[in-house]
DNA sequence: ACTATATCGTTCGCTTCCAAACGATTCCAG
DNA sequence: CTGGAATCGTTTGGAAGCGAACGATATAGT
């Protein structure tokens, strides 16, 4: 079972906070160290790799789609056309990657590409007619499972959560 | 910018809600999509992965380590000598990954590989002296890292912040 | 003993991911 | 208008990422 992190308690972690004072109380004279934001962190990427393995598995695989690409397709369904740099920043990849992503996408004809009028420099990235209805398909049932896997968290927990990951989000945009 | 998901204020995501909820009001008779669960998960995914290609950027550069290689690494310094499956689980990737990652870790002699005495199915892996010395220089800075951007919350939020995690990670390990 | 069966790590094909180099296009200075 | 500089998307090379198929090894069952 891939991108699991093992079947983890929430014992195992403690455990490895002890685990790392001892092998950090080996050296001297270091800083002590923020196991408060060790903890943080690390969740952070847990959750993340599981959650992205989860849904790739039991929601986007029945349409043929990657985590990536879906997070592409979404970006265009909501905000329409535009151009590839910008879409590349808002789905969280670089130009290059986006370069291959598109090419797989076209291939299910989800997406179609135009080169800007004015500026033949630019390339225009749009959602097509197949991926309009991929996505009124899909999204509904990603969602579903995005409230499946926060069903242990009340309203105003799953809003503070969301609030304190863009307190995070803020120190790192400053990219401090 | 890669990784980046562009410069985004939290008014974003509110606009992106609306515009969500627009493009579903088009469907007949869809159920309510859940905007915390959206908010939530989408936080927790922006996140990981600005943090992720922070880190790449700002520490691991300097020891020619990608964040998974870190990571596996981490483990068999925590954790000392084990068998690949089991490692490959507790770092989140397949073993197949693994193969290919513990070949780059090997080239750098930060960790070494042997078959295991009594069955000769399994490799057990193990840290370097060197890998050993690479930790007890990185993972300061690591942790640094991690104080760093999360320095807007209090002890006490970094703490909330990670059970909240956890209780997410409860119900995804339970896989629904 | 011997033949299935199961388990382990590796390999294979494919997609994703990055930085850096590249060709094409546009813009600007003179 | 004509060079140089800037900007854009693509390509390249290498690592990461998965599932599936594969050989090698070990374990049962008979």
């Amino acid at each position: 079972m891939p991108a699991g992190f093992s079947s983890s308690d929430a014992d195992e972690l403690l455990l490895a906070e002890r685990q790392v004072q001892a092998k950090l109380g080996e050296l001297e004279g270091g800083d002590a160290i923020d196991l408060d934001a060790l903890a943080a962190v690390s969740n952070i990427f847990r959750v993340a790799s599981t959650a992205r393995y989860h849904f790739e598995r039991k929601v986007l695989v029945d349409h043929d789609l990657s985590f990536t690409a879906f997070t592409v397709l979404w970006v265009l369904w909501i905000w329409g056309e535009q151009e590839s740099r910008h879409l590349a920043a808002e789905s969280g990849i670089s130009k290059g990657t986006l370069t291959g992503v598109i090419r797989t996408l076209e291939k299910g004809s989800l997406v179609e590409r135009r080169t800007h009028p004015a500026d033949g420099r630019l390339a225009l990235l749009k959602i097509t007619n197949d991926g309009e209805r991929t996505m009124e398909k899909l999204f509904p049932v990603f969602n579903q499972t995005e409230a499946a896997i926060t069903s242990g968290l009340q309203s105003e927990e799953k809003r503070e959560l969301a609030n304190l990951l863009r307190r995070v989000l803020t120190i790192l945009e400053g990219d401090a």
